[in-house]
DNA sequence: CTGAAAGCGCTAACAA
DNA sequence: TTGTTAGCGCTTTCAG
């Protein structure tokens, strides 16, 4: 069943057949409901590929998401999605596995799909300017700016909180309430990820209010996994140094660790208080409530969308939106 | 950039390129070489359209994956997409939102990308044999059969728990441990979905164990959400209805009771039991640690894979496979 | 081992 | 308002 079949069956040309599809004007009542009903008759789906192929435009915006099932990322796609829409253009996402290549992907993304533009959630940090040469649609970087990379700030926009500074808050808490022996638990010192630069908050933070950093009060794990976080600390335990508080640089790595901790019979926030970054549903409900700080999903995600149409539309160049965080008390501070 | 600068910048026709690109013996060491080498430089990318269109066959399975980020089917992708690559095929996956038509999504890909076969994760119980006829490949549903719909055993294969049974199982559990007012949360009674098939195990239960079905500790929302069952529960609570246990049908929903549960000061399980069905890994981090019927969500990304590659082999032709549930003892249900 | 050429199923000028 | 036709960028016979 091709576009000439539909166009042979209901009398008419497949140029015809190709408008009425399309929701064409400039085609007549009588010829449009003939070639529904053939369409509907015959239950006719047109080709995509071929669709594609032919077509010299389109106004589609690309979304690149690393990692499958992020709950992270769930709410900022959904926002993303209502405004592409809003927008008057199409979203088409394409969700990568943790080792595949997000600029690759990207680039195949953008000539088979004809892009006007692209968003990448969750991507890397380092970034070189010569890798994004084959990119040649704006785009924007949500929940993540390029850090570690080459790009200059004109080659690029995006949009995302400041998380040495949220980590530098989340420490600065902490210290508040008295905490002097503060545990981080993060992932791969050196990764290149959002890791890093919590890290470098927390050390910035333990620097301005004059605690040593203590090499043994830093537990690394090689993953953001709930379940390698609760090993990690488990294990780290097992030394028993002293501590009186822990930050994860995640919720879902500080969900792990709280598990551990309420194992070793330490009470929150009590024996421990626990703060964390990122302010994902699940920490809501855990027992006791995650103190955290949370990012602000929705706004992320409109204001990455609003960010790139206006540059597609010529109506702004690159911006760098840093948006704040606020803090979710929970039960896990005091 | 297209096949045919490549081949003009390398001096070989199309189809050589073509046949380096495709991995095709019967090219010479020397025109292969001529050719990657242009392909490197000027970073070319084939275009995937033309790709698909041109191609009289595939190897691809295709997987249609309903919600965006259910974690609880992030296992079961893995393996599938594992064990699909063992198969030697090539797994494509598509996810759609709750309310896009999953039948409609794979009749699309069937054509677009020349599917042999296809698995279906989370889909609906109510498929009609007329709306599948748009189906031309084999098909295996993961995670759920067609209870509600009109399609023959032999029209489609399936791989699931026994809903109804896990569900009588924990009400089971409960009943031994001594529980007669046992609250169910549900999601709508007649919604068609595995809700409904998991609150008819809960009826045959009730009925086994000679306790009369109340009306007054059925708890109905409208989602599966974590947040709608913490409110549902939240509310029901205030009625002051006297119970001794909780039957969630997903771990999901029992999350979200759970805090509720404890805002209301009931201490599980000593004031209340709870249990519920999935094994997801986030409520094994709750406190206390859920206590639920597993599914075996890698055996049955495993099976679903071999069964339909099996059948598209003509190894074998529809099965039904039901895996069984075992019991995380977890913590609240004492 | 290689190349020419005919599609794949659609869209989009261009005429009519 | 409609039809004709030339591509879109690739794969795949079929000769050579």
């Amino acid at each position: 069943m091709t576009i000439k079949d539909i166009a042979r069956l209901s009398g008419v040309s497949v140029s015809t057949v190709s408008r009425v599809l399309n929701d064409h004007p400039d085609v007549s009542e009588e010829a449009k409901e003939k070639v529904l009903a053939v369409v509907q008759e015959y239950n006719y789906i047109p080709n995509t590929s071929a669709r594609e192929l032919g077509k010299t435009s389109s106004d589609n915006i690309g979304v690149v998401v690393r990692g499958l099932s992020n709950p992270f990322y769930t709410k900022i796609i959904t926002e993303i999605g209502s405004g592409i829409e809003k927008a008057g253009y199409t979203m088409v996402m394409q969700q990568i596995a943790a080792g595949e290549d997000e600029i690759m992907t990207a680039a195949k993304m953008e000539r088979d799909k004809k892009l006007q533009g692209l968003i990448f959630l969750g991507g890397n940090l380092d970034y070189t300017k010569e890798r994004m040469t084959s990119i040649n649609v704006p785009y924007v970087c949500c929940t993540f700016n390029n850090q570690y990379g080459t790009l200059d700030k004109s080659d690029y926009s995006s949009v995302c909180i400041d998380d040495n500074q949220a980590a530098y808050d989340a420490v600065e808490y902490l210290v508040n309430e008295g905490h002097r022996k503060i545990v981080v638990l993060l992932s791969g010192v050196e990764d290149g990820s959002v890791s890093q630069v919590r890290f470098a908050g927390y050390k910035r933070a333990l620097k301005d209010f004059g605690i040593q950093l203590d090499e043994n009060l830093i537990i690394e794990i090689n993953s953001f996994n709930i379940a390698d976080a609760y090993s990690g600390m488990k294990d780290w335990l097992k030394k028993n140094r002293e501590f009186t508080a822990v930050f994860a640089i995640s919720d879902n790595m500080a969900m792990g660790a709280m598990k551990a901790l309420r194992e070793a019979g330490k009470k929150m926030p009590d024996d421990v208080a626990v703060i964390a970054i990122d302010g994902i549903e699940a920490s809501e409900y855990m027992n006791p409530v995650l103190s955290t700080l949370c990012q602000p999903m929705e706004k992320m995600g409109s204001e990455a969308v609003k960010l790139l149409v206006d540059i597609i539309n010529g109506k702004s160049t690159y911006r760098h939106v840093i948006l704040p965080t606020t803090l979710r008390e929970g039960e896990t501070l005091k």
